[in-house]
DNA sequence: GTTGGCACTCTCTTTCTTCGAGTGCTAATA
DNA sequence: TATTAGCACTCGAAGAAAGAGAGTGCCAAC
């Protein structure tokens, strides 16, 4: 069923102005707002009907006119005009994401403390659950007692760590325990490296010191801590900006919802490409604390089949439109420098392709 | 001047009450306490005196005693049972404690989220600004385009970077890089590798491919990133717990304070010793966003010289007392895994040593 | 020095009133 | 038929007034 284009007008308009304001629309700030040439008279009668379509709400009988989920929804899929960022403004932002690359944990930590400070909302990064293993393995001697594992993953992330004995070890054992490790242990996942391989591992090394376990040990941990779906979110205070988180219990409930950290996406939502981003809406979300909260979401590709995603929340009032673009050059920025290789062509990381969730029933 | 006993008791009893209801004490409430074998008017007439002194204030005529930072002082340096946790919650604790240890940066930071989860107040993890030097650097050949870097510092601990190049460099060039920078690099700060020393490092290993200055720019990175005093902050979301924040512009002035990561300790108080807590109330902390915020901060050994700081922030209305406990175990506990090597005595774990600050003026 | 008694003060809560924005409806108009 | 002007009505927000209650300070008695 679709609606006419004045109508449609005037939702978007109630939108807009809504999000700015954070207060119900009238139909006579419409009317001033001067991009409809009709009376208030006329609008109100549209409003009504919106109203009856579902797309708006009346917090109360006298007071104007506020989007439900399904208005927010309609203006996302077709009203709003994807923004795009002026070029001063993508550099910018290129730029600030330029200082903070360094190595992947420490990268999404950044970049979704940066995603913040632009919002102005909490950011979440999340790491979807992948299959990293192992690459290589390397054994440093440093001195009688101690060694230093290195550990590099498919991912191109570097691990290490720095191992105390209390009995010695020679470098020839490490020589050995290194050529066995790079032998049996790489390309496999953490499941897979059991107490038989390890054993098998150890009794082929001829460890009598337990090196092999400590070093399986740390293996698995890295892999399964790779592995593990993650996510850390900033700028929660952030929140506390927002009229409708005045109500310290309402924002304390999200904020602890957030810092719990098992953020869900809803069902069969698995990211899309680089560049896309995902809105949810209120009830959309499946977690019952984002139920009155939005979440917008970009994926970016981190390397090796990899996919990060990288996210706002906030209030379903939130400026989806500069949102979207913002997350959606960030996605891109880190896209390319994370990324598996081919470079996205010049201008890509500029594009918006704004998708719904899957299910929207409800 | 001391004051009597009896109004010592007094003060005690308004603390603790205060501390448990948030609620301003009256003389009644003090008298049906049956602490006191007093009747309330010679209750009020302390009370009265008590206020002259500076230790209690009135919110207005006609409601009971508040404690002053003042009054708080007095408590937490003479009044208040040092509580010492129970075997079996120290034990709790030093169970999760082990759980949480890997590596230091990491483990500062689930320990700082240890001790929110703890205490529920927000926590933060202060590391110190230290001098940390190279103890060793060791370069991985990958392949012909990549290398990994290995840095082990002073404070044993590890860090490793993956290189790719744009040109190919052979594994004897690795070699002798490597041997350059253990002869030149260890041992010194960020600040002392300078141009000069890169340049006669480059000349020296004949590389003309730009390596060392890679390899130099990723130490110093390292170095400054690990000699900076660094803090994080977890559970802020706790702040809103308490009623003192219920205005969500006090509680987002204090939570982007505290997000922002630059908590200073008051002039001249470097941390003491392990187990030794310090407090800080209200007005005696430097930052003006803490004036009206108490400040609780253990100190503990993090190996090599070095002493992180792990603290916790809330009202000055605070159970100091326990807080106070938790964060000693919890510094023991640190010690103990990080620290350089003499495990302390047995059930010192369990000692608190509670230190004002050094200048308590005000 | 301690106690009971009592008038007083001040905030918090509740209730009531007022104000105004915005609506829905009706009748007139293009 | 769609639009507009006009108007009575509704309902929440904000302010004012009144009442309740907790706690005090002080006085006189013990």
């Amino acid at each position: 069923m679709s609606i006419s284009e004045r109508k449609k007008k005037i939702l978007a308009i109630v939108v807009e102005e809504y999000i700015r304001s954070a207060e119900p629309v009238g139909s006579k700030a419409i009317a001033q707002s001067g991009q409809l040439k009709c009376s208030s008279a006329t609008i109100r009668n549209e409003l009504a009907e919106l109203v009856a379509l579902g797309y708006l709400e009346q917090p109360h009988t006298s007071a104007g006119r506020v989007p439900t989920p399904m208005g927010y929804r309609m203006y996302v899929n077709e009203l709003m005009d994807r923004q795009r960022l002026g070029i001063q403004e993508t550099e910018e932002l290129n730029r600030r994401l330029n200082q903070k690359l360094q190595e992947l944990d420490a990268t999404i930590g950044a970049v979704s403390r940066l995603a913040s400070q632009l919002t102005n909302y909490p950011a979440l990064a999340l790491t979807s659950s992948t299959s990293v293993t192992l690459k290589r393995i390397d054994l440093i001697y440093v001195d009688a007692n101690t060694f230093i594992i290195v550990l590099m993953l498919s991912g191109n992330t570097v691990k290490s760590k720095l191992v105390k004995l209390p009995v010695s070890v020679d470098q020839e054992m490490m020589q050995r325990l290194s050529t066995l490790f790079n032998a049996s242990f790489l390309g496999i996942s953490a499941s897979e490296m059991n107490p038989v391989l390890i054993h098998a591992t150890e009794q082929a090394a001829d460890d009598s010191l337990g090196l092999t376990a400590v070093i399986a040990a740390f293996a698995i941990e890295t892999l399964t801590e790779a592995n593990a779906p993650s996510a850390s979110v900033f700028g929660e205070n952030r929140l506390l900006n927002q009229p409708e988180f005045r109500d310290p219990d309402k924002a304390h409930r999200l904020m602890s919802y957030l810092a719990g950290g098992g953020y869900i996406l809803p069902p069969s939502d698995t990211p899309g490409q680089t560049g896309e981003v995902k809105v949810f809406i209120g009830p959309e979300n499946v977690a019952e604390e984002l139920k009155d909260s939005s979440v917008i979401i970009a994926s970016y590709d981190a390397g090796d089949n990899t996919r990060g995603l990288i996210g706002v929340v906030g209030p379903t009032r939130m400026d989806y439109s500069a949102v979207a673009a913002k997350l959606s050059v960030l996605a891109a920025g880190l896209s390319r420098r994370l990324g598996a290789g081919e470079a996205p062509p010049e201008g890509m990381h500029n594009k918006l392709i704004i998708k719904e969730p899957e299910d929207k029933h409800e």
